[in-house]
DNA sequence: CCCTGATTCGC
DNA sequence: GCGAATCAGG
């Protein structure tokens, strides 16, 4: 549902330049579609250069025929989880989402994975919160990424992607 | 194949 | 109004 907030949040994050998956995924129980549909009814379209491209119509609803059996319906978001981003840290991790794949060499921490003592906002991780670190462990401002992270993984889209990537692409970035 | 936004249209 | 399905493209 779109309350004001979400709204808002779309509108911000929107601007800001995230694509329409990112912003579904920091919002957390919605689809891209649906926040491409939502901007579309915002009016707030354009937005720079993008993929705007003019030329576009019709659809001519082809006929179903034969139904073939499909595959899975895709469950694609979760119920309500309503992802707790809100206030100080929404502006933090947007900074994160604008500048992407840019610095993202982070030392193994294996070990320094978070002390299993000291007081971790660990306790607010959930089975659907990212759990991608940010910030030195050993301070206090240390905290978890927290965006809404399917069941595709431990992390976020947008940390899978960055976590996960390739032995082959790093080097070649590199 | 990954991803992007754009459009249509049943609900 | 909503958003899945689909389309068109990078």
């Amino acid at each position: 549902m779109w309350t004001d907030e979400r709204v808002e949040t779309l509108r911000k994050l929107w601007a800001e330049g995230l694509s329409a998956s990112q912003i579904a995924a920091q919002l957390g129980g919605v689809s891209r579609n649906a926040v491409i549909g939502k901007v579309h009814r915002l009016k707030l379209s354009s937005r720079g250069r993008t993929t705007a491209a003019p030329t576009r119509q019709k659809k001519t609803v082809q006929a179903p025929v034969a139904t073939v059996t499909k595959a899975a319906p895709r469950p694609v978001a979760a119920p309500t989880r309503t992802v707790t981003a809100t206030v100080g840290a929404t502006a933090l991790q947007a900074q994160f989402e604008v500048e992407p794949v840019a610095r993202q060499y982070l030392r193994p921490v294996e070990n320094v994975v978070v002390p299993i003592s000291r007081h971790l906002q660990l306790v607010d991780l959930t089975e659907r919160t990212c759990k991608w670190p940010n910030g030195d462990p050993l301070t206090e401002e240390f905290h978890f990424c927290g965006n809404e992270a399917g069941e595709t993984g431990p992390y976020c889209r947008y940390h899978s992607k960055i976590a996960f990537q390739p032995a082959a692409e790093r080097r070649r970035l590199r």
